[in-house]
DNA sequence: ACGAAGATTCACT
DNA sequence: GTGAATCTTCGTC
């Protein structure tokens, strides 16, 4: 597999059409020792300052601030003290919007994700090593020492497509949406919207989706 | 300055 | 299904 560079023009536009453009799309790692790639298949999508939900909320200043920033830069937070979950900053400089990587298929470099992820339970299929947003990030090392970023440039870590035609759609099946997972505090009218995107049926999905309508 | 809650995960009942 | 782990951030006093 050759990774291609994604073109920045995937993170323009509305962030939820970016959050399921997305899919498909893979991520490579490269710490110094050894390329890991994964393959997204959940995202969800997190506005600016408007959206209840989204840590763009607090404003530009604060841990968020850099959602505020270019598209394709790294937005990576620590959770419940001790979990980190990584976003792709998207649509305008200004905007505050972000897109949050949910899960991923595991592609290459599986013997790193396993070493990397602390618990090794037994339990925990291949397909499963990036089940999650804090199991991505524990499977590929990322923590805020890459907050901030360059997700389409920087070797260390980036998006790319593994298509051999420049331009050509990522392969990627059926799409699923939902409502965004963890979000009930920001009230009915954002925790409800569809924002919440994912590849029907993937065994890699953090968790499942509502039966489609 | 203080306290509550969190875009989660894992182990255990 | 329930609860603990663990600490940064934000809202409020």
């Amino acid at each position: 597999m050759i990774p291609k560079a994604l073109d920045a023009a995937a993170l323009a536009g509305p962030v939820e059409e970016v959050a399921r453009g997305l899919l498909g799309v893979l991520l490579v790692r490269d710490d110094g020792s050894g390329r890991r790639v994964v393959r997204i298949v959940e995202t969800e999508a997190y506005g600016g300052p408007e959206d209840r939900a989204s840590h763009a909320r607090a404003g530009r200043t604060g841990r968020a601030g850099i959602m505020f920033g270019s598209a394709g830069l790294a937005y990576v937070y620590l959770v419940y003290g001790m979990h980190h979950c990584l976003n792709v900053v998207c649509g305008r400089e200004g905007e505050g919007a972000a897109v949050l990587i949910r899960a991923a298929e595991p592609i290459e470099g599986l013997e790193r994700m396993r070493a990397a992820r602390w618990t090794g339970s037994s339990s925990d299929r291949d397909d499963r090593l990036c089940a999650g947003p804090a199991r991505l990030c524990r499977a590929l090392d990322v923590d805020r020492a890459l907050d901030g970023l360059d997700l389409l440039h920087d070797g260390r870590l980036h998006l790319a497509i593994d298509s051999p035609l420049p331009g050509a759609a990522p392969a990627r099946g059926r799409v699923v949406t939902g409502p965004r997972v963890g979000v009930a505090y920001a009230g009915p009218e954002w925790a409800l919207r569809p924002w919440r995107f994912g590849l029907a049926g993937h065994a890699g999905l953090s968790r499942p989706f509502a039966a489609t309508v």
